[in-house]
DNA sequence: GATAGTAGAGAGTGACACTATCTGTTACGG
DNA sequence: CCGTAACAGATAGTGTCACTCTCTACTATC
């Protein structure tokens, strides 16, 4: 296919996929002329990880660059690839040294006491202690403890992810599959996540004197 | 205090803190003078509730701006407010109203299925739908069904979680501990879920020929 | 009374992700 | 075979965003 179609197919503007192939991010089509090239499934592929990578998993492009290089290093063995995608996914942010040490510490005891096995580095385990540095900032929180109850039904969820993956697959593939369930699986859960909550406050603080204005959305459509 | 000290106290430079002061995000310090003011424990709390959505949350400061509109407007209940403040949480995004419409409809089925209340147009809708498109070009998955078994653990944590806002506080604070609480315990439970999946990976493709060079961080920590 | 800090306001900056325009070349319908 | 459209490749420009800088005028403090 041509330039044209594979903007039609894959949704992005023909300017920025040539954006994206002068960037790297797109390999380049097979060339039939000086001025004519060819692209095919695996251009059409590549722009939809691109743009779920970008827009779901809100990285830069510079990020989403790091990931493919992971995604296509054959030399790099699958589960490797895997963390280093998860690690650029880890946002870098300014961390104060000393509220930050501490937290990272209850996060390897958390690792440890769930038998979890990660590199030694893996920069989830900073994403984490983020997100209790900023609880225990917020008073909400004391340690880590309060997600231990999470643990049980996220390794069940993620080897159930995992296996949807087939063994028979290109690694290539597998490492897309990977990698766009790993983004897109957590903002489905984050969603699920945020019903619940929204369900929780409703029951918490929506009845009050006159009947809500909630309902399930079904029940309120025309 | 004074700016100086409001900007070692919340990690903000000074010049930042006038930008938020200017641009609303923060209100004015109480004045004393023509170019002196005094700020007080709101304001830090406020320079953090901002930082947390915004490097936590990825919102952009134009949509951190709405949730703190939703957050101090006390004429809005309380569940209505964290309702609006969860849907400037999603992303504005373009939609292909083909592959759309079928996965909201879907959405709309996994609400009632779970006797979620939710208000009729909550933005998490979309945000789901989203993710089940993704999934779908990707050929991971079918319907929301594969949502169904996150439901009961969620349910049971945004309990919990909202169970930590004491009834007792004033509303300001009740609603910046769901706001920061929705959007900060939502990392945790995206690490915990990569977590899990790094070490389903390391279970699955990890241990090849050679030991792996993955472990607990601690057993592998000098 | 010298110095440092402050309020307020406008202009400037750098990163980012495109977007527009240009040149030269090729494909294709009539 | 001719006119138009599409294409590759390259350079320059655009709009947004979140600051950051600079300036004036004033105040606190040593």
């Amino acid at each position: 296919m041509k330039v044209a179609e594979l903007s039609a197919t894959s949704g992005a503007t023909v300017a920025t996929l040539k954006y994206y192939l002068r960037e790297g991010l797109l390999h380049p089509g097979h060339a039939t002329a000086v001025n004519q090239a060819e692209y095919d499934d695996t251009h059409v592929r590549r722009v939809r990880l691109i743009r779920a990578l970008q827009e779901l998993g809100k990285l830069g492009l510079a990020d989403v660059a790091l990931v493919l290089a992971a995604v296509d290093d054959e030399s790099i063995e699958l589960h490797a690839a895997f963390g280093l995608a998860q690690d650029v996914m880890v946002p870098n942010r300014h961390r104060d040294p000393d509220t930050f040490t501490a937290a990272l510490a209850d996060v390897d005891r958390f690792v440890l006491r769930h038998d979890f096995h990660l590199r030694p580095d893996a920069a989830v385990r900073l994403m984490m202690a983020d997100a209790i540095v900023a609880l225990q900032t917020f008073g909400g929180l004391k340690d880590s403890s309060a997600f231990d109850r999470m643990v049980e039904s996220a390794k069940t969820q993620a080897a159930a992810e995992l296996a949807t993956v087939p063994d028979s697959a290109p690694r290539s593939q597998q490492m897309e599959l990977s990698v766009v369930g790993t983004v897109v699986t957590e903002i489905a859960a984050a969603a699920v996540r945020r019903m619940a909550l929204e369900d929780a406050s409703w029951r918490r603080f929506g009845p009050g004197a006159r009947p809500p204005a909630v309902c399930a959305p079904a029940a309120c459509a025309p």
